[in-house]
DNA sequence: ACGATTCTTTATCGATCGACAAAGAATTGG
DNA sequence: CCAATTCTTTGTCGATCGATAAAGAATCGT
């Protein structure tokens, strides 16, 4: 054990790469500019983090615990499929065209157009979106084992439904469309998932 | 005038970097790439095209004036609001998900996370997806005016909804989303629109 | 036939990519 | 105080990035 102290903050350290590859993605952000963005030589970096891959798959388990955490936090805290879908939706509205933040969706923006030698990275980020739609999908599912849901509805077909929506709304913010757009856009596609509630349940 | 003639198809070629920046974007393909793609030393490829973002442009043209041609396409030759959205929903999907073909859409996919010296291309593209979105929106209100849609329609939010869930289905078509899957959930988002609609009109 | 023009080939340019070697500086346990 | 350990600094590595200079080959107009 023992050494010489580090001096800097890991974690915030950690936080400016997020917000650097948020921004930019994986390999639209060079060493130079982790250097620049987090004030530190590289070799420190490299002791501190592994990697620039190491670097970006722990900033993106960073945003996925916080700011990208919503589908997951909705999922965990709501009562109904109906509720944890439009809380989804909406908080992902809020994280995408955040003042002051990066616009749009990490897990969705930051590895799509990759060089072969970042596959990886790609498929990773790739199966962390399908397992997004999987999760809302079963969620649906249990809504109609629930009975909150109508017993003949296609739980895949609307779970596909909303998670394409949801991936949509990033592409959407990183392009400057308002929040108050996408608010009302969620708007309307919560009528497909009403149609299919249970009054009363 | 006069001088050697060019050995090579030029629209072959521009075919072949097409597919290749379909495949892996505007950053993700090399240089070296496109030689190997193209069959063509680097001279002759800048000969033709200038610069590799020349080229790029080209190439995202000539995809515009054929595969991903399906909005302007339907927009042209459909008579009404409803069948140019579902027109241009199911033939998006056909486009993102040919066996065979990249997947996905390549105004969506292929200059997300570019290096900041890219911005340009990046902002070249969303500016595409931004007048698709305007164009969609334009037809909607057409419907209105026509009597095919109620009066109280909202045609911007409507037209932000089937513009977002179209770029959401070129990420779910890249990971690998199968096309009965994707449209089936256009089904359920027609309902949305068929909910707008005037009977008999 | 011949100069002008254009294309093809070969070789390479400077800049940047991600990553690290080596040495100096600071802290630990003994 | 000292040896061990860890972090910081400086300098730089080979590979690859997009792009081109220069020379040879082929076709044009005259």
């Amino acid at each position: 054990m023992a050494g010489r102290p580090r001096e800097f903050d890991r974690d915030q350290a950690l936080e400016k790469a997020r917000d650097a590859f948020w921004t930019r993605g994986y390999e639209g952000t060079s060493m130079a500019d982790l250097v620049s963005a987090l004030g530190l030589a590289s070799p420190r970096i490299y002791a501190a983090f592994g990697s620039k891959e190491d670097l970006f798959r722990e900033a993106v388990a960073l945003y996925e615990a916080n700011e990208g955490g919503f589908a997951t936090r909705a999922l965990a805290e709501e009562p109904t499929a109906r509720r944890v879908i439009e809380r989804m939706l909406r908080e992902a509205v809020e994280t995408y065209t955040r003042p002051g933040w990066p616009q749009g969706c990490m897990v969705v923006s930051a590895a799509t157009n990759c060089a072969v030698e970042n596959d990886s990275v790609l498929h990773w980020l790739a199966e962390h979106r399908l397992a997004r739609t999987a999760s809302i999908v079963e969620r649906l599912k249990q809504g109609v084992r629930d009975g909150e849901l109508k017993p003949d509805t296609d739980a895949e077909t609307l779970g596909d439904y909303y998670a394409t929506l949801m991936h949509g709304l990033s592409v959407q913010a990183r392009d400057g469309v308002p929040k108050e757009r996408l608010h009302a856009l969620i708007t309307v596609a919560m009528q497909s998932l009403d149609a299919r509630l249970i009054q009363g349940a």
